[in-house]
DNA sequence: ATAAAATAATAAGAAAAACTTATCAAAAGC
DNA sequence: GCTTTTGATAAGTTTTTCTTATTATTTTAT
C-alpha cells in the first residue's frame, strides 16, 4: 500500500457518491467525467483495494463502506483547519498581548482598546504595562507581541520605530515659586532643589545635565513624588504624558532651551513578524496619537 | 485565501521545524533544498501570510505558531486514516457477518472460526444460521456479507458459488424395516410412511418425486422430525450433513437411483466485492471442506 | 427483444504542477 | 575581513493531472 493520500481524490469520491455517479460529480467539481475516473482508480491502486462496484451508480464496496467515514472526518478536519487559519488572518480569532510605558496606557490605549473591540468583536487583547526595561524584556521573552514605550537602550535584539514625541517640562507644587512661568531655562532652575525619578536620565546628554549633579533625591514611585511635590519645597522633570498621571494642584512647565523629548515608539522583536491582529493594534494606535495630537 | 491545503507542503513546514532548517529537512524527505522553498512559498502565498521568518534557521512567525499545531493535527488524522485503512486490508482490523445453514454451521464453522481467529487475531467474526431462504434474505440485506446454504431459486441479485455437494439419504429409526439396508433404490420406499421437511423438494424433479404427493405428513423443525422419527413408525430423506445433527438411535441411508444431491455453496449479491476479511473466510472454508472431504 | 440513451472506462495528447540543477544573495562563523 | 552556511531565484525537466475523443457496457424505452 502506497502511503500517501491524495484529498482532491478523496473529494472525488465524496462527490461521485453524493451526486450518484460520475457525470454530475464531475459537474459540481468542474472536472471531466474521465478525470475523476482516473483520479478514484489512482485512488484505489494506491489503497490496494477497489472503492466502487463496476456496475450501477457509484455503488460502495463493503471496503468503500469503511473508507467514506475516515474520508469524510479527514476532509472536515481539513475544512476546519483551513477556516481556523483563515479566522486567523482576516483576524475573526486570535489574542493579542501588549505592553505599554504607563503613560501610553492611560493616555491612548482606552481609545484603542475600544476602537479594537468594536471592529474585531472576536478578537482578544491583553493590556500590561510597565517601566521601559519591563516593556523591553516581555517583548524580549515574547511574553507580548510588541511594547509601547521609550527605548534607552537600543538593543541589538529589538527594533524601535519612533511614534510620538514627548517633550520634558518642569513639574512643581502650585505653590512652588516656578508654579507661574509659562516656559523655563534650565538656567531658572539652578539652586532649586530637584528630585530625579526614572526619567530624569533624558537629560543627562543636555546642559541641564549638571542640575542632575547636584540634586540629592531621587524617587523612583510617582505616588512618592507627587507627595514629595506637594509640600511645596521641590520640583521634578517629567515628560508631559507622564505628569498627566498627576494631580491638580502640581503645575508643568515646559523647558525651553534645552528642549529635551523622550521619544516612544514601538518595540518588536527583530526579525519577528507581528501577527496580524497585533499589526491591527498598532495601527489603531497610531490612528489614534494621530487623531489626539490634532484636535 | 486560497482554499486547499496540501498534505505534502505542511509536511515540507513540519520537517523544517524538526531538522532546524531547509537543508537538512529536504534531505529527510529526499528532496532538494528549492523543492522546499519553492513548497513552503507557495504555501504562504496560499494562506496570505509568511509563516517563517525571513533570517535565521527556521524560526516561525506568530501566525506560523498558529497554524503548526493545526497542520500536526491534519497530518495526524491523515496518517491515522491510512493506517486504519491499511489495517483493514491486511485483516489486521474489521469484522465479517456469516449466516450459513445450520449443518455447515456445526459441521464446518467450527474449524473454520477456529482457523480464522487463530490467523488474524484482530478480526472479528459474527455467525449466524437459518433455513436457506433467511440465508438469502440476510445477504439481499447486507446484513451478512456472504451466506453459505443451498439455493433453491436462483434469484437475480444473487450470486452462486458452489463448494460442497451433500447426497440425499433416507433417515429412519433402527428399529424401522429400512435401517439395516446399505443403499436404497426409490421403489424400495414405497409404501412407507413418509415425513416430509424442508429439504424435500429436492426430489420433486426426480422419480422419486411421485412420493412425496402421497406423503401426508410435513415437519418443518428437525427436533420435531426426530421425536416422530423415533416412534419407528416413518422415515423421511436428508442431506446427509444436515443428518448430522440428529440422535444416535436413528440412520441415514444413501440413496442410489436416483441419487439426488444438494449443492451448497457461497451466495453473496450479485456485483458486491466481498471485504477482504470476508474473503479470507470464504477461503478458511473451501480450505477445512477439501481437507475434510478428504481425511 | 432490440434500439436508443446514458454511464463509465480507455487512449492520447495538452496543461499544470512539482522537482531538479545551477546560481545568487544574505547571514553567520571564524 | 574572508569563508562557510543557508535560503532565494532562474531555467529547464519530469511527473502529474486534466481534457478531448472514443469505446465498451449497462440501463431504459419501445
Amino acid at each position: 500500500m502506497n502511503k500517501g493520500l491524495k484529498l482532491q481524490q478523496l473529494r472525488y469520491v465524496l462527490a461521485v457518491l453524493d451526486e450518484g455517479g460520475f457525470k454530475p460529480a464531475a459537474k459540481r467539481l468542474h472536472r471531466t467525467q474521465p478525470a475523476l475516473s482516473l483520479g478514484i482508480r489512482e485512488l484505489e491502486e494506491s489503497l490496494g483495494a477497489v472503492l466502487f462496484e463496476k456496475q450501477g451508480a457509484g455503488r460502495l464496496t463493503p471496503f468503500g463502506e469503511v473508507c467514506v467515514p475516515r474520508f469524510r472526518e479527514l476532509l472536515g478536519v481539513h475544512d476546519r483547519v483551513v477556516k481556523d487559519l483563515d479566522d486567523v488572518i482576516n483576524r475573526r480569532s486570535g489574542r493579542v498581548e501588549v505592553v505599554t510605558a504607563p503613560s501610553i496606557a492611560r493616555r491612548y490605549m482606552p481609545s484603542v482598546l475600544n476602537d479594537f473591540l468594536r471592529k474585531y468583536p472576536a478578537l482578544e487583547i491583553g493590556l500590561h504595562d510597565g517601566p521601559a526595561d519591563v516593556v523591553a524584556d516581555m517583548v524580549r521573552t515574547g511574553e507580548v507581541e510588541f511594547g509601547v514605550s521609550a527605548l534607552w537602550a537600543d538593543a541589538e535584539d529589538l527594533e524601535f520605530e519612533p511614534i510620538l514625541e514627548d517633550a520634558v517640562g518642569v513639574v512643581c507644587h502650585q505653590t512652588h515659586s516656578l508654579a507661574d512661568a509659562n516656559s523655563l531655562r534650565w538656567q531658572d532652575l539652578i539652586g532649586q532643589t530637584m528630585i530625579r525619578n526614572g526619567t530624569s536620565r533624558l537629560l543627562e546628554t543636555t546642559p541641564a545635565g549638571e542640575l542632575l549633579a547636584e540634586s540629592r533625591i531621587y524617587i523612583s514611585e510617582m505616588i512618592s513624588i507627587v507627595a514629595m511635590l506637594e509640600t511645596g519645597t521641590a520640583y521634578t522633570t517629567l515628560p508631559r504624558l507622564a505628569f498627566q498621571d498627576s494631580v491638580s494642584t502640581l503645575r508643568f512647565i515646559p523647558i525651553k532651551s534645552p528642549t529635551v523629548t523622550r521619544v516612544i515608539g514601538i518595540i518588536t522583536r527583530r526579525g519577528v513578524t507581528v501577527s496580524p491582529a497585533a499589526r491591527t493594534v498598532i495601527e489603531a494606535l497610531r490612528e489614534t496619537i494621530t487623531a489626539e495630537s490634532k484636535g
